[in-house]
RNA sequence: CGGGGCGUAGCUCAGCCUGGUAGAGCACUGCUUUCGGGAGGCAGGGGUCGCGAGUUCAAAUCCCGCCGCCCCGACCA
């Protein structure tokens, strides 16, 4: 892509109503613009970051087995009323009503409608189990939006549902996700730390929030130092084998939010392992039993022929939030480092003298080398001062940078750049495309 | 929803207290000199001062009402 004819509204200044890191880097490198409170336009360089994550996201659900449909926004109050939901779930949920007085609203989740979908579809105990997924945007009316993306009231979330015949098998499926949120996370470099939640009248042991830690965290977390020297889960996983090992060693160690903190329990750790942090919370697996299926009559039939109310969970990502998550955890003084997964492209190009037969002819060559093998590249020949092109880079942070200027090709050598470490290199164009290939 | 703050050019803000007919920097347009870490010169364009209603000869400025946004709290992926 050329930044002369891409649409990237960069900002020198930082907007006043950004008021942590990732909101205003955001908003500065022209990936969002708020459109409301809480409500935001994905520009280009914003809405590719989004689709990466989405799709390590799917990938990861779809490699543990998890199927995926996709849910309307707008959805019947009438199955609402059926969970009892209707009238708890107050001002958050964003009633509409329609052209014929139908009450409608807009999804802040979607229980009912994927139980609605299964009762209607699953009858025997022989379909199960199920574990079903969609990524789509939802609105909650949340009081006070803030934080940019990162607590908008419309967000994108994977939400992904499980039906079981009994506990036995709600436990797998849960057991099925953590293990894929630990590899979800761990693809995007983020170190995200399963921590006890709160599990609702249920009880039992069944609720994770995966929390990774910040300074702008909302929330304060309490965990013992070995979750946070584990390396994350870059192990293939067979998931239909025993999941019981990965699941011991990540819960093993006290962690828990400040809803769940058991001051005695942390205290017994060693000094040196207590860990007291800001994290925030970018999924949440939890399972609920039979709330929904009861409520909803979800049963199937089973194997001695009466019908058994199914056994649920429900299992969340923050698409959009883990956008300005990963921001929060990856940025400097310049800008973002975006995490090589996830990056808007791989490789910015920058050309210092547009004009310049030389610098021209090099930056058109690196740039048609670096697209044929497949790498997503970003050429910045904007005819500006140096100076603000090397800030734009470093602001927008591509893992890569490649430095084209006159003074350099008279050398015959290109400067290459890593963001994340700032370490530059003086190389030939063909050294510096190898470097980025491997 | 309680408490606090802000709304003046695309962005950051000054002007408001003490009313006199709108400014700066950056951005933008043209020309030009520059050209390796947010360049310089010259010349331009751009604002019903959030909206409405008052007071006044006169309102960005004072009064009242409304709306929007931000921050703290309670609530939340």
């Amino acid at each position: 892509m050329r930044r002369s004819s891409y649409f990237l509204p960069i900002l020198k200044e930082n907007p006043t109503e950004a008021q942590i890191v990732s909101h205003r880097l955001m908003l500065r490198g022209g990936m969002v613009r708020q459109s409301a409170a809480g409500i935001y336009t994905w520009l280009p360089l914003g809405l590719r970051v989004l689709r990466r994550i989405e799709r390590i996201v799917r990938e990861e659900q779809d490699a543990a087995g998890c199927q995926e449909l996709l849910m309307p926004t707008i959805q019947p109050a009438e199955l609402w009323r059926e969970s009892g939901r209707y009238d708890v779930y107050g001002k958050e949920m964003l009633r509409i009503t329609d052209r014929h007085e139908r009450e409608m609203l807009f999804g802040p989740t979607n229980e009912e409608l994927i139980t609605d979908i299964f009762r209607q579809a699953v009858k025997s105990y022989r379909d199960l189990p199920k574990l079903l997924y969609h990524i789509q945007w939802k609105f909650r009316d949340e009081i006070r939006p803030r934080f940019g993306v990162m607590r908008g009231r419309e967000f994108l979330m994977k939400d992904s549902y499980s039906f079981d015949l009994d506990y036995a098998g709600a436990k797998r499926a849960y057991n099925k996700m953590f293990v894929a949120y630990l590899r979800t996370f761990a693809r995007m470099d983020l170190k995200a730390i399963p921590m006890k939640a709160e599990s609702g009248p249920i009880g039992g042991d069944m609720s994770h929030e995966f929390i990774i830690l910040a300074d702008t965290g909302e929330t304060e977390v309490f965990c013992d130092r070995s979750l946070i020297e584990y390396d994350v889960l870059r192990d293939s996983v067979d998931f239909d084998g025993d999941l019981e090992p990965y699941i011991k060693r990540w819960t093993q160690y006290y962690a828990a939010t400040s809803d769940k903190h058991d001051p005695a329990a942390f205290a017994a750790l060693p000094v040196e392992r207590r860990v007291t942090a800001r994290g925030i919370e970018i999924g949440h697996i939890f399972y609920f039993g039979k709330k929904y299926s009861e409520a909803m009559k979800a049963t199937v039939t089973g194997p001695n022929g009466e019908a058994v109310a199914v056994e649920m969970g429900s299992y969340g990502i923050g698409v959009s939030r883990l956008v300005g998550g990963i921001i929060e955890a990856n940025h400097d003084d310049a800008g973002i480092v975006w995490p090589k997964s996830v990056a808007p492209f791989q490789v910015g190009i920058i050309n210092l003298k547009p004009g310049d037969a030389d610098c021209d002819a090099a930056s058109q060559e690196t740039y048609r080398k670096l697209n044929e093998s497949g790498v997503e590249t970003f050429l910045d020949d904007l005819n500006e001062s140096p100076g603000s092109k090397f800030a734009t880079m470093d602001l927008i942070g591509l893992p890569w940078q490649i430095v084209i200027g006159p003074r350099g090709l008279k050398k015959g050598i290109v400067e290459l750049k890593e963001r994340r470490s700032g370490k530059r290199e003086e190389l030939s164009t063909e050294s510096a495309l190898s470097r980025v290939l491997s």
